[in-house]
DNA sequence: GATTGAAGGTTGAAGCATCAAGTGTTTGCT
DNA sequence: AGCAAACACTTGATGCTTCAACCTTCAATC
């Protein structure tokens, strides 16, 4: 027995999936056009740009970005040959990979900031008041929650 | 001047990045592997079905699907190609594609639902109430209309 | 001290999405 | 009637994401 949706239910699912499909790539447009990366390039440079010695464990940084590593993997390396972050191995575990922010990377990072912010602003919060905000901190976070719990995605 | 975020607005944000990097994937892996096919194809799909004649033309399609024409017209050549879908020309207007949900797609589509929508349901509905619904419509519509308002993606 | 298994990453191939450029059609103007 | 511009797509190339397979390294067990 399927639990369908209900009327309030379906609207919101496709307004949160139309969030998704129009969201996502005007973001990765503007940051593409304006300072050559993707929304997901930067936001692992801003995580790492946040942490101590803008380092972090590989797998750490994924978690942080919401990536599988092996997503994040590929971009570290392309990010590392535009010379904006450096791999090195682990000094206390082998199997470990760190990953830092370089200067370069810092300076690209600070220059790309105002205009992403400015549009994350106008696109997502613009018209929302406080309450607003505070809800969908919630609700958004609930579903990341039940993603995590689901672990449908084990991920490689 | 930069308007930053606030810490609450940084919060949500970060929140609602996080639904959109592990939501996705996660409803695109689930489609994948019981009825192979992607969370984009099902929404095509989908929208066809509940249209008169299951018919759209492509343009209106791509409005109700919240994608660009060019990236439709690569699916739409895909679900074509699977039997899904067929393309013809409008008898009114030569410059008019419509596409129409073929019986094999409707097969397809009913085949699919059940698994989609319990996993749209157990990720995102479970433990919200309907307030929280109701917040979530609203403020995922504000969201979209905000994009669509700003209009960057004129997309070809 | 071997073996087994798990953890942490990397890689290559295949499929997707995006962008820019193209084709053909229709509209509006003169 | 003729021409320019806009519309409705389609296409090909490029870059990104995913999945499955792989390689090391560490931990636990015997």
């Amino acid at each position: 027995m399927t639990r369908w949706l209900n009327d309030d239910e379906l609207r919101a699912w496709l307004n949160l999936a139309g969030v998704m499909l129009k969201l996502s790539p005007t973001l990765d447009s503007q940051l593409q056009r304006d300072s050559d990366m993707t929304h997901f390039d930067y936001l692992c440079l801003a995580m790492l740009s946040e942490s101590a010695d803008r380092t972090l464990r590989m797998s750490e940084l994924a978690v942080r970005t919401n990536a599988s590593l092996s997503r994040l993997s590929h971009v570290v390396k392309k990010l590392e040959a535009r010379g904006w972050v450096e791999r090195f191995p682990c000094a206390d575990s082998g199997r470990v990979t760190m990953v830092r922010l370089t200067a370069e990377g810092w300076r690209v990072l600070v220059a790309a900031a105002p205009g992403h912010v400015e549009t994350v602003r106008s696109l997502v919060f613009d018209g929302l008041d406080a309450e607003d905000v505070a809800a969908l901190e919630r609700i958004a976070g609930h579903v990341v929650e039940l993603i995590e719990q689901a672990g449908l995605r084990t991920v490689t």
